[in-house]
DNA sequence: TACAATTATTGAACAACGTTCATTATCTTT
DNA sequence: AAAGATAATGAACGTTGTTCAATAATTGTA
């Protein structure tokens, strides 16, 4: 079978081109901006081919938004080194923050845009299970906290949707310009001052 | 000059009925498959009239845009009359809540899409005051709370930011259609149960 | 009132978009 | 070498936002 085999991973191959030119074009000239017939030429390849290996534009939305996920999970795997659990609470938030900023359009893809749940509806998938999975390390965390003797009086699922908003919140505001009127006497980024003030807080938990 | 003072009158009517219609269409099926057309017909004109009273398809939602910051500012009125600095922080992250999932295509517009922000750009108005008097209100209130003798070793900028941030972040995941993978044991919607868990925490400081 | 000047409205036309699918080219098997 | 299967193509379709010469309606002037 190795002939078929082969021809299997030459389509991976070229799907994986196109998604990967799909995402340079994003991040160039943002996602509203490219085309299919932008991505086609980037990859040297016709129209026709890019709905070979994708059904419709969500298709490759959904598909680099998984890749977002990820790779967001692959920079939270250094938290496992963390032992104590609100610095590891603490790092995971720092990680979030910088992964969001560092890549915008990504972040829009996995948190804002309504093209990759679009997808999944279509789709008998159903479920969101990058978010839930995120949301589940989450969990995790604040439910070692809790164990430690921290966060008393709180519950675990609106304790830990409410520090997931938080973070979100800040580099959502940002991302889309809305933080702009925010003056600072501080040279650092407002995100950076924000989630300062929400570290301050939780100390006192 | 009661002549030309009608004509006025009469061009900012069908600019406002113009306005309307595409808000009522943005309603009923969604911003973006709202297209020029369906507004024009929506109102008994041709599709150049529209681009009359409006440069482009950016001006119509900056101008939904900002009349949706002057109807939460029109809610925001009644926390004149409540007078403890901390329950009208309270009551105010309550009606902003209420306003973003009762509508939330305004709210998109307001803190979300880039749409109404290019147009900024593109304009030499440049600046977004709907969103900076907006923030103003918030940081009178917490420096009101700060006043009172709350929010010890707390900035005053930082911190507001950080509360917007909660609020928003919470009703951006909701409108996203991102928190439904939260569980919830509690009937109450998982923003009201997130909110209430940040409620608990301003409590102690 | 009649006619010119101004202002408002129109909708066909354009370029660019996502998407489809009959046709063509390329490989695989016999 | 031919037949069969798979992959790639790009012209064509319906829609989109946008423009602008042409037309209609209104206002000002004599």
């Amino acid at each position: 079978m190795s002939i078929s085999d082969r021809k299997i991973k030459e389509k991976e191959a070229l799907r994986d081109l196109i998604l990967q030119a799909a995402r340079r074009l994003f991040v160039a000239k943002g996602i509203e901006q490219t085309t299919i017939r932008n991505i086609a030429d980037a990859v040297d390849y016709s129209v026709g081919t890019v709905y070979v290996y994708f059904k419709d534009k969500t298709d490759i939305l959904h598909a680099l938004h998984s890749e977002g996920f990820t790779e967001l999970g692959n920079q939270f795997k250094v938290l496992f080194a963390v032992a104590d659990p609100m610095e590891r609470l603490r790092a995971m938030g720092r990680i979030y923050i910088h992964f969001a900023l560092e890549n915008p359009d990504m972040y829009d893809l996995m948190f804002t845009l309504k093209a990759p749940m679009d997808y999944l509806e279509d789709e008998k998938n159903a479920d969101w299970n990058e978010g839930k999975s995120t949301f589940s390390a989450l969990k995790t965390t604040v439910q070692d906290c809790i164990n430690a003797g921290h966060f008393k009086n709180h519950q675990l699922e609106p304790l830990s949707f409410m520090i997931w908003s938080l973070v979100h919140g800040m580099c959502s505001l940002h991302n889309s310009q809305r933080s702009k009127g925010v003056h600072l006497e501080n040279p650092d980024s407002i995100v950076e001052q924000g989630y300062a003030a929400f570290l301050q807080i939780m100390e006192t938990l």
